[in-house]
DNA sequence: TAGATTGTTAATCGATTAACAATC
DNA sequence: TAGATTGTTAATCGATTAACAATC
C-alpha cells in the first residue's frame, strides 16, 4: 500500500464507518453509493472515488454489502487491532476520555494515566490508575503503549511529548494547544485543538450577521 | 463582506492568531510573511493570500505589525465580542470545558449547564450552576445565549439540538457523535468528533507500518 | 437478456504556490 | 534612491464532480 492517500479522504472514512454502522444496526443489507450519498449529504461519485482508493468493495448492479464494507473500512482504520493508550495529564479532559467507554469499545483501551500532582497518585478513575510522571519511563518499557493522549497544559506538553517519543511511543493524540514536531519522521500526531474549533465557530457566527 | 471565504482559510486563522500571540508575548514588533511561514511550517504565499482575503494588513518593505495583525485576526474571528455559552449535558466533557479558563478569557463565558440527572441540579462546577433541562426554555428566554455546547449522548443530542434551535439559539458546538442538520439555514454547527479524530490517528499509525 | 450500479477515466473546480509589479 | 516585502495576478497542483464503459 504505497500510493499516498490524501488526508481529505482519510478524514471521511470514520464518517462512512459510522453511517454504515447505523445501517447495519437497522438491518440494512445492501446500499448503493447513490443512496448513501443522500443519507450522508455527499455525492455518489465521491463515495466511489474514496472507496476505490482501497479496493473494489462493491459489485456492479448491486451496490455495496453494508456489513462487508463496514468491516473493510474498520480494517483500513485499524479498528481490527487493539491500540493501547495512556493519558498524560490527569485533568478533566483526561477524565472525560477515560470515562467515555466508546474508545475502549473501538479498541483503544486506556492502560494508565500520569500526572505531576501527588494527590492523584494511586487514585483510580473508572478503574484506571493514576501514576506519577516519574513512573512513565518504566511503565512504557513494561507495557506496549501505542498511543499517548496528551492532556496537559501547553507549557508541559513539549517536554512530555519529547519524553514519550524518546521512549519509543510512536503516536500522540494531542489536546495541548501547541504544534508538536519531531525529528523522528514516523511519529504520528493528531491534534484536537478545542479553542481553534471554538474560534472557527465564532467566525462563522460573526460572518452570518 | 460577501465574497464567501473558504473554510480552509478560516481553519488556519486561529493558528495564525496563536503564533502572533506568542510573538507578541516575546515582544516581537514586526514579522514578514516569510519569517512567519518558517515558524509555522507553511508558505509565505499562503499567508499573504489568506490575509488578503480580509484586507491589506501589511506594508511593503516592512512586513506585518504583530500587534496590529493579531488584533485584526482577533476581530475577524469575533474575539472582540463576548459570546455567552451554555453547556447541555453536564458530564465529564462539560466539566472539562467549564473548568478550562481559556475559553472564558477568549470571550466565551459559560453561563450555565443543563442535565437530566436530578442529583446534579443546583450543584455548581467551577462556579457554574447545573440546571434541569426543563429549565432550558426559561433560561434561554431570560439570557442571551450565543452558543450551546452539546455534550450529551448521541440519542439525546438530536432532541436537545432541535429544542435549542427552536428557542432561537443560532450556534451549536457539537460534541455528540451525530451530524446535526437544521431547516433554519443560519444555524451554525461546529463538530468535535473525538472518535473520528482517534480513528484518523489510528489510520495513520496503521499506514506507516 | 435488460437494468442497475460499480470502477475508472476525463472534465471541472478550487486551493495552493510561484512570480512579479507596486510601493513603502 | 535602493532594498525589502507586500498585494495580486498567473500557473500549478490536487480534489471533486461528471460521464460512461465494464460487468454483475
Amino acid at each position: 500500500m504505497n500510493e499516498q492517500i490524501s488526508q481529505a479522504v482519510i478524514r471521511r472514512l470514520p464518517r462512512y464507518y459510522r453511517y454504515l454502522g447505523d445501517l447495519l444496526m437497522q438491518g440494512t443489507e445492501r446500499i448503493s453509493s447513490n443512496e448513501l450519498s443522500v443519507k450522508m449529504n455527499s455525492t455518489a461519485s465521491q463515495i466511489r472515488q474514496d472507496l476505490n482508493n482501497f479496493g473494489g468493495f462493491g459489485q456492479q448492479g448491486y451496490g455495496y454489502n453494508v456489513k462487508f464494507l463496514h468491516d473493510e473500512i474498520g480494517k483500513i482504520l485499524g479498528l481490527d487491532k487493539v491500540h493501547n493508550m495512556i493519558i498524560v495529564g490527569a485533568g478533566n479532559l483526561a477524565k472525560a476520555i477515560v470515562r467515555y467507554d466508546k474508545f475502549e469499545r473501538l479498541g483503544f483501551p486506556t492502560l494508565a494515566m500520569f500526572d505531576v500532582n501527588p494527590e492523584l497518585f494511586g487514585k483510580t478513575i473508572n478503574g484506571i490508575k493514576v501514576y506519577s510522571l516519574d513512573e512513565l519511563e518504566s511503565f512504557v518499557k513494561e507495557n506496549r503503549v501505542d498511543i499517548a493522549a496528551l492532556t496537559l497544559p501547553k507549557q508541559n506538553a513539549y517536554d512530555a511529548a519529547n519524553k514519550l517519543v524518546g521512549l519509543g511511543v510512536k503516536s500522540i493524540w494531542n489536546f495541548a494547544h501547541v504544534d508538536l514536531e519531531f525529528e523522528d519522521e514516523d511519529v504520528v500526531v493528531e491534534n484536537v485543538h478545542l479553542s481553534d474549533s471554538l474560534m472557527q465557530l465564532s467566525y462563522n457566527i460573526t460572518s452570518r450577521k
